[in-house]
DNA sequence: CTTGGCACTCGGACGCGGGGAGTGCCAGTC
DNA sequence: GACTGGCACTCCCCGCGTCCGAGTGCCAAG
């Protein structure tokens, strides 16, 4: 069936193209695949290909080079998730199993990737939003200063100073801690308003404008926090790419990758737990348009906390990258359940 | 006086080389300043610069550029810090001023200090062994797992989980708490090992295996911790430099920027309260050849806590770039005073 | 010490031609 | 109808020679 032949061609192009970095001719792809038949029959596949916008020639009598529809052809259908080897299993386990606290797993997660990938790759800090409250934590400063720590139960902690109103006694911030505690303890973060919402009532009317203050804080900390972090590591990586890669400069990637917030947009739209592609122009981001990115949830089973992934140029080994990806998402879950 | 005037050259040949990103000749020289000489005599004055060293041509019959030691002798002697106008200092203030807590005061740091000067930003987050301890917290999570919470006098929090070898009942937390804070709380992180040695042999005997394991755990958390963080920024601004600013590639300087342990000596070296001008071959670190580092220390006042401040090219505009590192530095510091 | 003049050097831009990789098309074969 | 060999064509890349101009170093004179 010449269908099939076609698709095979591209397949080829696609993994020539991205091992050379050169645009791929018809006597190139018969030498290093065994396509069973001649360049000239190649030829008339590629013209199709090229007809129906899967690949292109940089100009007239050149190779041929994949577009973003043909790279999502690939990724699409002709490639599968390759699994990472044993070896590297064991050095992924190795190297995130040694880690001590949240900021530490993260760290070790974002370089893994970065090398294991050899992109720049992005971790986002687990999600506030998606969490539940493990602790609450009030420490006077002073007499009229609070701070307000908010422990979750990925691990992640913020912190606030509260300015009160008024004078608080370390009694009565005793007892505050306990009612904050026994109230959302446990319990998701979005819940927390509601959870909260009576307690000023619930308190002696001398305490109440500290206790408004303090809620307000730790409301403020629980809901309106939306500022994720992310970490990044690799960026190095960019540089190695050549100037097909990157045809105007890496800098607008550089400058699109300093916008955490457009990178989480991006990354959040990765399908919680399945790997997610976007492949250049399908990227919302003008200065991504010359770039893919692969990105996964990551979490314990079922309840994902936060996406990672990588960010590289559109010629890229996907099926090596989405593995590598996959795996440390799944490392990382399972680290996070472990220590969580 | 002949000296006078050869200095004067070489000002006039950095500035117009900074401005200009071109190799400069005798004639624009004459032309852009008013040396009152011709270009024949400037021309004996640069023979004599480039014989002691702190000018080169790229090649013969090419325009002068400066070297390291002329950009050295241009920052130590033939230039003074620009100071800020006042509509930048206002700036700095309001962005610097909406910040909410440690976080945020870091990362507006490091964006503006970026956006500034229009180079590679890098804050180190306020140091732990040079903080005092403001707060230990113990919180237990299940009856062999408590997680330690460590508040320092700069806002910063580091926790920790420990693996209790027995159970560990709510109230022994509360005065184990108790005891901790009662001994390091107002002291500096480094004294926290000399006045924790005898907690263990102060409490009653059952529960002494969990006090040592929660005091090891503590002590590494104080003291082990060299792992300091940093933040940075602006690494889009890298990829604006021509290929003249780095011959090579922005390879190397990426990567250096990556090692931030290596980042952290650099910057420590910067002399606490000073601006700190390292240039070039100065630098001890061989993918930071071509790059230049201006740093400095900020905290409260007589006690830095941390370093902050930029890499870029060498060709830059020394007296404009510590103006900005010096005048962010001295917000952060009055910043961190007024929240800690 | 300064200056104008002058020969010299060398890199960058431009134009040109050959070589080669790769293509599209066509006619012939199975 | 699918495949193949042959062939003309296109266009990039590379090396070469040329030219131009900016900038220099040197020298003799003021």
């Amino acid at each position: 069936m010449v269908e099939d032949r076609k698709l095979d061609v591209l397949r080829a192009i696609v993994e020539d193209y991205v091992s050379t970095n050169e645009p791929v001719g018809s006597k190139a792809l018969v030498e290093r695949h065994r396509l069973g038949v001649s360049p000239a029959t190649i030829r008339n596949d590629m013209a199709a290909l090229e007809e129906e916008g899967y690949i292109t020639q940089p100009h007239t009598s050149a190779g041929r080079v994949p577009t973003d529809k043909g790279y999502r052809l690939f990724v699409d259908k002709l490639s599968s998730v390759k699994p990472l080897s044993a070896p590297e299993r064991r050095a992924i386990e190795g190297f995130l199993g040694g880690a001590v606290g949240l900021d530490d797993v993260v760290n070790r997660t974002v370089r893994l990737l970065a090398q294991l990938t050899r992109q720049v790759a992005v971790v986002q800090y687990p999600s506030l939003s998606r969490s539940a409250v493990r602790h609450l934590e009030l420490v006077g400063l002073s007499e009229t200063r609070v701070m307000v720590v908010l422990i979750t139960d990925s691990g992640r902690v913020e912190q606030r100073i509260v300015e009160l109103p008024g004078v608080v006694a370390e009694e009565d911030l005793g007892e505050l801690r306990a009612r904050f505690n026994a109230r959302i303890s446990g319990h998701p973060l979005a819940d927390a308003p509601m959870l909260l919402a009576a307690l000023p009532d619930a308190v002696a009317p001398e305490i109440r404008p500290n206790v408004t203050a303090i809620l307000a804080t730790v409301l403020e900390t629980l809901v309106e926090h939306v500022d994720e972090r992310v970490v990044m590591a690799g960026t190095a990586n960019l540089a190695r790419s050549t100037a097909l890669d990157f045809p105007g400069s890496i800098h607008p990637v550089l400058e699109a990758l300093e916008e955490h917030v457009v990178l989480l947009r991006l990354f959040g739209e990765s399908g919680d737990r399945d790997v997610h592609v976007s492949i250049g122009g399908e990227n919302p981001h003008e200065g991504l348009h010359t770039a893919s990115i692969v990105s996964t949830g990551y979490g314990t089973e079922g309840t994902p906390f936060a996406s990672l992934g990588i960010v590289g140029p559109t010629r890229m080994d996907y099926p090596g990258t989405m593995g590598a990806v996959r795996a440390v998402a799944r490392y990382v879950g399972q680290i996070l359940a472990e220590s969580g």
